[in-house]
DNA sequence: TAGTACAAAAGGAAAATTTCCCAAAATGAA
DNA sequence: TTCATTTTGGGAAATTTTCCTTTTGTACTA
C-alpha cells in the first residue's frame, strides 16, 4: 500500500470535504475524472477511507459540554482491560476513549448537553461501570481547535 | 431553531453516514425524497451541518501515533491566551485543543506518524511558541474508540 | 363543525453526477 | 526498442440530486 502524491493532495480534499464532485476535485489537480474516480475506489476498498460522515455544529445541537475524564481501575489485567474497553463503547455520550501510557489509565472525551447531563453520565453509566476505580473529570471551557484532517506527508 | 425528532434520526444517519442517498434514507424513515431532501438542506443552511468529510484509517495511512500534550502557558492573559490559540490552529499535527477549566491549562491531541515526529513537533513547533511553559506529553497506547457521532435527543 | 391558511409531503421531470466501458498514453522491465 | 502492465482520457448509460407543482395534513378561526 503505497500512496504517491496524488493520493495525498485526494486525501487531504476528501478529509476537508467529502462532497466535492469528482470533476471538480479532477480540475484541482490537473486530472480527468476518471483517474480521481478509480483512486477514490480503491481507497474505500482498501479501508483507507473508512467512512464519510456529516459534521455537526456541536452549539447548534446545544450538545455544548466537553468533558475530559481520566478513569482508573482498579484491576490492570488484560481481561478488565477488555471488559471495560467494550462497556465504554457502548456509551454514546463517550465520544472517544484512549488506554493511556505512563499512568495506564483510560483517558475519555465526553460530550453532554449540560452539567446535569455529566452528573447523570459520570455517576449513572460510568461510576458504575465493574472495576472502576478513580474518576478524574476536567471540563472544557472553550474548544480552540477541532479538525478531522489528519497530517499527511510521503 | 427547533428539531423533531424526524430530524434527529436524520442527523445520526447523516453523522454515520453521510453517503446515503436520499431516496434510501427517505425509505428508512418512512418518507419520499422530498422532506429528506429539504430538511438537509434546510441543515446546511442553517450550520446545523457544518461540513461533510471523509474518515481516513489512522493505521493504514501509518499516522499512527496519538499523544495528549498538556500546555500550560506563562501568563493567562487573554491575548495571551488567545495568541498561543491562533498558533496552534495553524499546527496540522494539532487535531484537537480545549482551554480547560480547573488548571487553566491546555489539552492538546496531536497525531503524527512516530515518536521521532513527535519530538519534532514537542520542540520544534510546540516549545518555541512565545510564553509557553510547561508540556507534558502522555502518549496513547490503544485508542479504544473513536466516534463523530454526537448524542442527540429532544 | 366547517372553512381557511399555512406548512409539510408526494410525485415527476430536468439537470447534474456517478459509474462503467474501451481506447490511448505513459511507465517499467527485459 | 519492444512488450506488458498500469494509468489516464473521453464518452455513454445509470443513478442521484435538484427543483417544480400538486396534494395532503395540521392548526387556527369563526
Amino acid at each position: 500500500m503505497k500512496l504517491d502524491n496524488i493520493d495525498l493532495q485526494l486525501l487531504e480534499l476528501l478529509q476537508q470535504d467529502s462532497k466535492m464532485n469528482v470533476k471538480e476535485i479532477a480540475t484541482q489537480l490537473n486530472l480527468t475524472k476518471t483517474p480521481i474516480y478509480e483512486r477514490i475506489k480503491r481507497f474505500e476498498k482498501e479501508g483507507i477511507i473508512e467512512k464519510y460522515v456529516a459534521v455537526l455544529n456541536r452549539k447548534i445541537i446545544s450538545q455544548s459540554m466537553i468533558v475530559f475524564c481520566s478513569v482508573s481501575l482498579e484491576s490492570q489485567k488484560i481481561d478488565e482491560i477488555n471488559a471495560f474497553s467494550e462497556a465504554v463503547r457502548q456509551i454514546p455520550e463517550v465520544m472517544e476513549c484512549y488506554l493511556m501510557g505512563g499512568i495506564n489509565d483510560f483517558l475519555l472525551k465526553v460530550t453532554v448537553k449540560d452539567l446535569n447531563a455529566y452528573h447523570h453520565f459520570s455517576s449513572g453509566k460510568l461510576a458504575v461501570l465493574p472495576n472502576v476505580g478513580q474518576i478524574k473529570s476536567t471540563f472544557v471551557l472553550n474548544e480552540i481547535k477541532r479538525s478531522t484532517v489528519f497530517p499527511l506527508s510521503l
